[in-house]
DNA sequence: TATAATTTAAAACAACTGTTTAATACAATC
DNA sequence: GATTGTATTAAACAGTTGTTTTAAATTATA
């Protein structure tokens, strides 16, 4: 008997499940409603994953792993280009990534719940892979913040960046709701993440010579 | 027989229901766990609010009343003071709210648990309560952004400063990981939310100024 | 082909869910 | 004191959940 695809069953469960679990969150997720999704009996997941938990983790890792293909960031990572550039293209490769209509959106989607609502998998998602995108940021940012170099004043900037970004995400039910025009196409939300490097850069600039004016 | 307290039994239901709500959501909160916090029947649930759903959203209600007494915002309302001023009252006054760490952190736990994943209740929330809040904050900026009246850019720039207050609520599992010392005590929040202001009023005026020169 | 290992399937399990029932206790009113 | 409306209780109901069992089918191996 032909099945529905040739993908097989073990990778077709992981991408139902990042479907899932980044519509309903793990704990309102089913294992009924994946093997339905995924046309496979529900001890089907017990026999690949054993438990609940290690098909999420598992699928969690798939997901980093996917999204991190699908937007490279081989020009930020360029250490020649000047850093006002370098932020802006952070910006924009991020906003992307978190404001993905296609497959890809349901990633950010898993990852945001992860972090609103931690399970015991958000530690390894931290270390792998979130602190090495805030460190990409700091490195990009020293520059412009020249001599601030007190690290509490640096993280604050830090999450002043991020936080225009995640606000896209994590609130995303108000903006549908007040502001729909914002983030209507691709278009639009380019120009939201011109909007966001432009208002930081000039608050990082102007910060900073705030700073050099009173060491003089 | 003596009560545990003699708080009338629909107000113990109301506060444990905040207090549970926001610990687990709507959907992971049992009425058995708020039953047995409140240490009344079952059926007593269904005897006052006929439904889970009805209970909740009494108790968003009840916490956004209360939240408001708490954090009064007169002196923000004050149009007599000078919209720099009145920005930073307002971000003090937002940033407090959001991470009150007293009874009232629950509160915004669990509307912030509404925004992330809505239910049904959201639509009510953001009539009454949230829109109310943009609203003050856009007749805060708008003398700050001087000629800049197209409304696109106005909804941004709101974003903009909505969005670094609330990185410090959602994304608060991740602040707590990496930069504890932001938001230790009441001293450090008073300090992220003059970052803030300071970093959003630079941005604000400087955009201001560039569309004066562009226009001149 | 015969045997073993792997994969799928249906059904059952035990625990938990929101909600309802039916019976009781309590309070106020007549 | 009997009666009425309110409040509380324990138990049951019907449905869903993650997980397991047991058996059948499929595939690989000898």
């Amino acid at each position: 008997m032909l099945k529905t695809t040739i993908e097989p069953v073990i990778d077709r469960i992981l991408h139902v499940a990042i479907e899932v679990f980044a519509e309903h969150g793990f704990r309102d997720t089913t294992i009924r409603e994946i093997c339905k999704r995924a046309n496979v009996n529900v001890a089907s997941i017990n026999y690949y994953f054993r438990r609940k938990e290690a098909l999420y983790t598992q699928a969690l890792s798939f997901a980093f792993h996917e999204a991190n293909q699908l937007y490279p960031q081989d020009s930020i990572l360029n250490k020649a280009l000047p850093p006002e550039q370098r932020l802006s293209l952070f910006i924009d490769n991020f906003l992307h990534k978190l404001l993905d209509n296609s497959h890809l959106g349901l990633h950010s989607k898993l990852i945001t719940r992860e972090i609103t609502d931690p399970t015991n998998a958000l530690n390894g998602i931290i270390a792998t892979a979130i602190a090495p995108q805030i460190a990409l940021l700091q490195e990009i940012i020293q520059p412009i913040l020249g001599n601030i170099t007190n690290t509490t004043i640096v993280h604050r900037c830090l999450l002043s960046i991020f936080g225009q970004c995640l606000m896209f995400k994590h609130s995303r039910s108000i903006i549908d709701h007040l502001y729909p025009e914002l983030i209507a196409d691709d278009l639009a939300i380019k120009a939201c993440a011109e909007h966001i490097a432009q208002f930081s850069l000039i608050a990082l600039t102007q910060l900073a010579q705030q700073q050099n004016n009173s060491i003089s």
